[in-house]
RNA sequence: GGGGGAAUGUCCCGAGCGGCAAAGGGGGCGGACUGUAAAUCCGCUGGCUAUGCCUUCGCAGGUUCGAGUCCUGCUUCCCCCA
């Protein structure tokens, strides 16, 4: 798709050379347009949650090249879609978010652009609600409404797969479709903005609103969209054991996020480190280029650099160092993620409500099961007595260090 | 409007003659092997103050010693006819 194309602009280069382009409306027209510089680009996100996860990482990286090779880019909060619910994942019966709680996650969400973006040299950050609240039913069916092409969007993939398999396609669904459209050409207006990025099931959505815009009498508008990504071994990115992979410290410690890094697999190391640092190109060859255990040296760059992008430099050489200690010393890093409890409590608890304290096991009942399998361990020694407490010798300075598998520790603090 | 079908372990799919904490997958977690990888093999995959107790099969009632299973009503979804 992107082989016989050869960019211009050091945008469409870097995109492409770093694997983030699947599809393009148009190669030669972008490239021309970004060539002339002042390229403006936006990515929508949800507010659905306090914070985004790996999953996003993507489009913020497009965001940021965007930046970094003299763009500007957008984020678009979806405010606005927030409040009517993205039908896509089907029967979720997703609840509606109350507007404050809209409000809180855009904030959470933003620490994260913050990293990213630099918005005081012109990223901006804005939120579809300022307008799609405003819009009037009727005023928006004979304005915008009529330039929709009912007949375009049927002869969409997304929509005519579910037709052929007669599976339910909501009205609502078909409008969400529409204000995303709609989004598309208010933000064309407002901000001089020609391309539209996201991932590659928003292809659909994208395109009809490159259609609306040319209806509209926009100027020509443009597709971008990022591969959607899975592991080597086929899982979607993003969910790990505790759940999903978040952005924002307070929801997943550096540590965890640098440990989310250092697991890739063999065969996603390469395509990662282009997609998720900023390393130069033929360092990150020459790393791809490292086999059999050598490869875990280009893991750790993968995770230390990616670290380094979200929590800073700092951040990241202590989770490395954790790591170092615990793994390849075995020895206990005061700096694992840490439970306290007090003294009074700590000494004689039975190991599961321990363990379930740590928060490494969600159930007295799911401990039971780990120590029949073997998977518990206290201060690196299995535990195979469900009934055993800890004494005060399970503390040194006042520490007991509680492991579930061989990967997952924590720190339990007496005070 | 008429007729037919479906809803199961709160991750998903999916079996289930009235005795069911409920088959089987997928996914996930743990163990072995490794390189904190992959592949492979094995175990686990409702909760608890635990030889017992409690809560689960769309919702609400009913029949029964006993109901995921039978009956009634309701909700939601799908299909066919109009």
């Amino acid at each position: 798709m992107t082989a016989h194309f050869t960019p211009k602009s050091d945008f469409l280069r870097v995109l492409i050379e770093r694997g983030f382009v699947h599809q393009c409306s148009d190669y030669a027209g972008l490239d021309e347009k970004a060539l002339a510089g002042g390229l403006t680009a936006y990515i929508g996100f949800d507010c659905t949650a306090a914070s985004l996860h790996v999953g996003s990482m993507l489009p913020i990286m497009m965001l940021h090249w965007l930046q970094k090779t003299g763009g500007k880019p957008i984020a678009l909060m979806g405010g606005g879609t927030t409040r009517v619910g993205d039908p896509s994942g089907k029967d979720e019966a997703r609840k509606l978010l109350s507007v404050e709680q809209i409000e809180q996650n855009k904030d959470g969400i933003r620490q994260v652009f913050d990293k990213f973006l630099d918005f005081n040299a012109g990223a901006i950050m804005i939120d579809n609600a300022e307008w799609l609240t405003k819009l009037n039913y009727i005023d928006f069916l004979r304005d915008v409404g009529r330039h929709f092409s009912v007949n375009r969007m049927m002869s969409m993939d997304s929509v005519k797969m579910r037709l052929e398999r007669d599976q339910e396609l909501s009205f609502i669904e078909f409008n969400y479709m529409c204000l995303q459209a709609y989004d598309f050409v208010e933000i064309n207006r407002r901000y001089d903005c020609v391309l539209q990025m996201g991932g590659s099931d928003q292809w659909g959505n994208i395109v009809t609103g490159i259609d609306l815009g040319r209806r509209m009498g926009a100027p020509q508008l443009y597709a971008l969209t990022a591969p959607l990504l899975t592991t080597a071994s086929g899982a979607k990115m993003g969910k790990t054991a505790a759940g999903a992979v978040w952005l924002n410290a307070d929801m997943l410690s550096p540590y965890d996020y640098w440990q989310f890094w250092r697991n890739t697999e063999d065969g996603d190391v390469a395509r990662f480190l282009k997609l998720f640092t900023l390393l130069p190109m033929d360092e990150i060859t020459r790393l791809a280029a490292l086999g059999g255990a050598e490869i875990n040296e280009a893991k750790k760059v993968l995770a230390n650099e990616a670290t380094a992008l979200l929590h800073g430099r700092t951040a990241a050489e202590a989770a490395a160092e954790t790591a170092r200690k615990t793994f390849e010393e075995g020895v206990v890093a005061d700096s694992l993620p840490t439970v306290s409890v007090p003294a009074s409590e700590a000494i004689g608890m039975g190991v599961l409500s321990a363990f379930v304290r740590a928060e490494l096991v969600a159930s007295t009942g799911e401990a039971r099961r780990q120590i029949k399998g073997g998977g518990l361990r206290l201060n690196d020694a299995a535990v195979s007595d469900e009934r055993a407490a800890l004494s005060a010798g399970d503390f040194t300075n006042g520490v007991a260090k509680l492991s579930l598998g061989k990967k997952k520790h924590v720190l339990l603090k007496a005070e």
